[in-house]
DNA sequence: TTTTGATTTAATCAAATGATTAAAACAAAA
DNA sequence: TTTTGTTTTAATCATTTGATTAAATCAAAA
C-alpha cells in the first residue's frame, strides 16, 4: 500500500494509523468511529489516512481481519491436534485464551458485535465449516458423548472463558469485581474451567 | 411529555417512535443510527420526533432503560426468592431466560455493548450491588461452596445462557447452528444448563 | 546538485446529520 | 361556527463527516 520507499522511523506512518484506528474502532466500533478521530489517534493529516488506505471502509476490513484472526487463531491449532487428549486440549484453550483475553479484554465484545452487524466479515475469513467439523476436538467430543451434540461443548467452552470479559463493564458495575478484583478472579478460572468442563462433560 | 390531548389510534405516535427507535438502535447501536432513519421507520417527520423525544440522547436513555431492564428485569425475583432452593432457582434461571431470549436473540449483544462504551448507565437503574451481595442466591452458592467465589458460578449460569446469542453470527457463519437448528440447541439447553451448573457445583 | 517519486499538508467539497422554526392541519371545547 | 391548544409538516441551519485536490516537503538516486 502507497509507496515503497524506505521507512525513516522504526514506526511506519502505516503502523502509526493501524494502531489508531485499532483503538477507536475497537472503542466505538465502526459506525460510531470518525475518521479525523482515528487521524489524530495516529498524529498525522486527516488526508494522509486516505492516501494510505483508500476509505474508512477498507482501513476498517484490515483491522476486522486481523482482530478476528487473533480471537480466533488460536484455536484451531489445538482443537485440531490429534495428539492431545480431549482434557489437555480444554487446558490449553483454557490457559491460552484467558492469557490472551486478559491482555485483550474487549476483543471480543467488538469482533462479535461487527460481526453481527455485518455477517459476511466472517465467511470470506476461511472455511473455519469443514476444518471444525472434521476436527480431531470434534470426533473426541462425539466419542465421549454421543447422546449432546458438539456444539453444545463447544459454547460451553467458549462461554465460560469470554462471557466474563463480554460482561465485564456489568460486574464493574455491579461490585460483583472490581478492576483489581477481576484478573484474580480470571486467573483462578484457568484453572477452573478444565475441571467445570470435564464436570459437564460426565453429567448424567 | 408533548401534549395530553385525547389518542385517537390505538398506537400512540410516541410509542411507534419508540419501537422505531427500539429496533434501529438495536439493530445499529446508538453512535451509528440516524434519527432520520428512526423517524423513517417510525413512519414520521423528523422534526416529530424531536417534538416527542428533546433529543437523539434522550430517546436512546429512555430505550436504553428498557432494555436493561428487560434483559435483567427477570434475574432478582429468582435470585432473591428465600423460598427456592439453589437447584430451582437455576431451573428457574434457564427457563425464564432461555424463553426470554428465543424472543429477543440480540437484547444481550445491544445491552452489553452500549453498556461497555457508557457504563453509568447502568449505575443509575437501581443498587443491584446490595441486592446482589444479600440475595439468597449468593449467600446459598456460599453455603455450598465457601472455597469459590460465588461471583465464579453467577459468571457461569450467566454464560452458559446468553453466550450462544452473543456468538449467534459466528455460529451460524461457522456452520455450528443453522438459523432453524439454533432454536432447537437453545431449547435442549434449558434443561441441560441446570445439570451442568450442578455437574460444576459439585466438582473436585 | 538536480531530479524523481514518495509522503504530508492545508484548503475545500458535497453529502449527511442533529436540531430548530414558522406555519399548516387537526380535533375537541365553547 | 369559532376558538383553543395539540400535533404534524416543510424548509432551513449550523456542524460534522468522508473524501479529494493541488501544492509543499522530503529523502534517496542520478
Amino acid at each position: 500500500m502507497a509507496g515503497k520507499r524506505e521507512k525513516k522511523s522504526y514506526v511506519t506512518t502505516e503502523e502509526k494509523i493501524k494502531a489508531a484506528a485499532r483503538k477507536v474502532f475497537m472503542q466505538k466500533g465502526y459506525g460510531a468511529s470518525r475518521t479525523r478521530d482515528i487521524a489524530e489517534e495516529a498524529g498525522i493529516n486527516l488526508a494522509l489516512l486516505n492516501y494510505y488506505f483508500r476509505s474508512k471502509e477498507k482501513l476498517f476490513h484490515e483491522i476486522m481481519m486481523e482482530r478476528v484472526q487473533h480471537l480466533f487463531g488460536a484455536v484451531a491449532p489445538i482443537i485440531n491436534d490429534p495428539s492431545l487428549s480431549l482434557e489437555s486440549k480444554m487446558e490449553k484453550l483454557a490457559s491460552a485464551y484467558i492469557d490472551m483475553l486478559l491482555e485483550n479484554p474487549d476483543l471480543p465484545m467488538f469482533v462479535l458485535n461487527e460481526l453481527r452487524k455485518q455477517p459476511d466479515l466472517f465467511k470470506s475469513q476461511m472455511n473455519i465449516e469443514q476444518l471444525l467439523k472434521n476436527s480431531s476436538f470434534i470426533k473426541q467430543l462425539r466419542e465421549k458423548r454421543s447422546d449432546v451434540e458438539p456444539a453444545q461443548y463447544l459454547m460451553n467452552i467458549m462461554g465460560l472463558m469470554l462471557f466474563p470479559f463480554l460482561a465485564k463493564p456489568v460486574l464493574l458495575a455491579t461490585g460483583l469485581a472490581g478492576e483489581k478484583n477481576f484478573g484474580t478472579l480470571m486467573n483462578q478460572r484457568r484453572q477452573l474451567i478444565p475441571k467445570w468442563i470435564k464436570a459437564i462433560l460426565q453429567t448424567k
